[in-house]
Formats: C-alpha cells, sequence, structure tokens
DNA sequence: TAGATTGTTAATCGATTAACAATC
DNA sequence: TAGATTGTTAATCGATTAACAATC
C-alpha cells in the first residue's frame, strides 16, 4: 500500500499504454482482471505488471486481480489527465487540421485554446470548432491567455524560428512534429518529440532484419 | 573493428537519431566529430555513444575522432535505409495528405506505389502527385504490385477492419497512426505505432511534474 | 477452509558508465 | 614524440523477472 516517491520513467513511459488497454477492456464491459491475463493480452510479464502498479500504491487485492475502471482512474491520476492544460497549435495545414479535428485534448489534460497559421487563405476559417487567427497576433494572445504548451505543425524551414519566438514570448513546452530538436538551442523547455522520420528509419530496420 | 552479432534494440532505437544529428552536421559543413562533442549536443555520455558505434564496428580514429558524413552513411545502412520497400498509404484525410506531402520516403528506406480511400469525393484526385484510388481495388492493386508495407491513417472506428482486410490481403508490416494495437489481433505482424495519445499523455505527466 | 492472486523481497539480467591501454 | 581520442574491458547501476509469504 505504499507510494513510491520517485516512479521511474521506464514505468512512466508504460502507463499511456495501460491507460489504453484499460480504457479498451472498460469499453467491452470488463470490470475485473488479474496481472495475469493483462499479462498475456499487452505481452508483458505479471511480474512486470504488479511491480508497476504498486509504484502507486496497492489497487488489487488478493485472490481478486485489480478492478478495471478503478485501475484506470489511478493511473489516469497519475498522468494528470484531470488537469486543463491550456495549449494553442501552430500551423493549420494538413497535419494542424488533422489533430484539431481528432485529437480529444480534454482527456489528455489539455485544452486547445486557439490555432494560428500565416497564411490569408486559412486565416479566419473555422475548423473543427477552433477559429484559425493570425500568427502575428499571438503575442497579445499570450499576454491575453497564457497557454503554456505549443502544438508546431510546422515545415523543418521554419520550426526554428517560431520556437524561438515562442521561447521568447514565454512558451516553455513543445510538442513538435517537425524533424528537428527544439531542446537543441532551448534544453530547459519540456519537449515532446513525434519524430515521424525516426519512427519511419525503425520501421525500415525492422522490416530488414525480418530476413 | 569486430562487428557485434546482436544488435540491441536500446542502441538500434537511438540510431535515427544519431543519423538526424549527423545529417544536420553534415548540412552545416562539419567533416568530423569526437565522442565528447557528440555527446554534449545529444546530451549523451561519449562513453555510449563510443560503444553505440562499435556495436557495428569501429569508424573512428585514435586521435581524431569520428568522420561525419561516412558515419552517417553506415549509420543508414544499419538502418537499412538504401532499400526501397514497396508501401501504399490507407485514408487520404488530412493525415494521410501531411504524410503524402511532407514524408521522403526515398530517404528513409521506402516507396510510396499507391494510396486509397472510400471518399467519392478524394478518389481520383491527384495529392502530391500520387493518385487516389478506389480502397475497393486494394486487392487487385496487392496483385499487381504486392507492397510490403501499409500506412494507415484512418480512424479509430475503422482500423481494426481495414488491418484485418490488409492482413487478409497479404500484408504483414503497418505503420499506423490510430490509436489501436494492430498487434492485438496480429502478433506476427511488424508494427509500428505512432501513438498521438500515449504521446500527449506522457507531455501531460511531464508538465505536472514541472512543481 | 482452499484456491487464487496480490504485494514485496531477492536474484538475475542487461544497459550504462568509468577507466585505461592502444594507437593515430 | 606528445596529445588526443578511440576501442574495449571492468565496474556500476537500474530494470526486469522469479519466488513466495501475506491475504482476500
Amino acid at each position: 500500500m505504499q507510494k513510491k516517491e520517485n516512479i521511474s520513467m521506464s514505468v512512466i513511459r508504460r502507463l499511456p499504454r495501460y491507460h489504453r488497454f484499460l480504457s479498451e477492456l472498460e469499453k467491452n464491459g470488463v470490470t475485473r482482471i488479474s496481472s495475469k491475463e493483462l499479462s498475456e493480452k499487452m505481452r508483458l510479464t505479471a511480474s512486470q505488471i504488479r511491480q508497476d502498479f504498486n509504484c502507486f500504491g496497492g489497487f488489487g487485492q488478493q485472490g481478486y486481480g485489480y478492478n478495471v475502471p478503478q485501475l484506470r482512474v489511478e493511473i489516469g491520476k497519475i498522468l494528470g489527465l484531470q488537469n486543463n492544460f491550456k495549449c494553442v497549435l501552430i500551423g493549420a495545414g494538413n497535419l494542424g487540421r488533422a489533430i484539431m479535428g481528432h485529437m480529444p485534448f480534454e482527456q489528455l489534460g489539455f485544452q486547445l485554446i486557439g490555432a494560428f497559421d500565416n497564411s490569408p487563405k486559412v486565416i479566419g476559417t473555422v475548423i473543427s470548432g477552433c477559429k484559425i487567427s493570425d500568427y502575428q497576433d499571438i503575442r497579445k494572445f499570450y499576454a491575453e491567455n497564457s497557454p503554456i504548451m505549443a502544438i508546431l505543425c510546422v515545415p523543418r524551414e521554419v520550426v526554428e524560428k517560431i520556437s524561438d519566438e515562442l521561447y521568447e514570448i514565454g512558451i516553455r513546452s513543445f510538442w513538435n512534429f517537425s524533424h528537428y530538436d527544439i531542446s537543441l538551442k532551448h534544453p530547459d523547455a519540456t519537449v515532446e518529440n513525434v519524430h515521424m522520420n525516426d519512427s519511419m528509419m525503425t520501421l525500415c530496420y525492422r522490416l530488414c532484419t525480418l530476413e
């Protein structure tokens, strides 16, 4: 029943996947699961699952297993999904629009409060209920609304310039989709990269070694 | 100078990032770098960098360091970037179009040979030089062109059905952008997931723990 | 109670770091 | 040659797995 002080990043990185699997189970009406069953579904060891869940206090019951909805909520709490971090999206091209349309911000602890682009063609249009503003007005917007995170959906060529500007304005957290590391120039920023190119290289390696 | 037989996945997962940094250095005209310099840029230890590079044979020179273009090429070879794996893209919505337009397939060891959708509005249109075909014709296309990988840019609601169909046709590798694990039903498939929701949860956790 | 399954400690395994001899 | 930096072995650290007592 004792909670660990510092949960290691190895464990944290597994939590979203647990959350996803538990949501799936809950949707299918499963209310109870043992570490053994879950380990088979997720291809982990039952030992690891018990170790992981025990990092944040025991939620199981000997002889019974874990309560699915309760466990899902607890993992959500650890991840901070009850938060409502204000964020803005920069770049309303295809990628930006895909994210605006399909990302369930509220379920993930965020709230999208603005989207920006520099093309007169898209400024003023509304995408998935969110109006696209002129990127030139970002400074004023920040002053009035203080978003804490920026989702960068801009091309590699401009991401350096834009992240510098946003950093200068005061934003310290980025969700970055470009093939560039913002932390290179801003080591203290909290950056979560979705490096699709890197992901595709890894896939290429795996296909090669399928012999 | 001896090559390791089995390179561990911990090392492999770092290779794309090395490749990216070396490409950047090369673009800036840097031809030579020591493990120490690179370690400072990448925030790794020099020891780890030397260990990693030595997995696939020594490419450095004592007292000098590493040759940047040569090292980049060697890492590319390990990753198999000289390949030309044929792939198809399913779902020409915003996400699919972003990938068609910006992913440098050839540099990453792939070749996009077809894109498919089921909406009459997009079938027949050309996006970034690639014609969108009717998803109903995928079976015929596979028989004629045998792509080995499918990029799935379809919503969560249909990804299960579509991946089942593609698996049944003969495709065994997937680059998956939906919030679902194809390996659940097809354990032998090679699946590389880009779980954006998971990534955003991790970001949320990190923002929470910034105290 | 007996069976099942957790929580937790101990053992193992693998990955990272440190150290230094080899050598350019 | 002297200085620098690799390649490689040994030491450390952390994460995973195994085992089992606690207990529902």
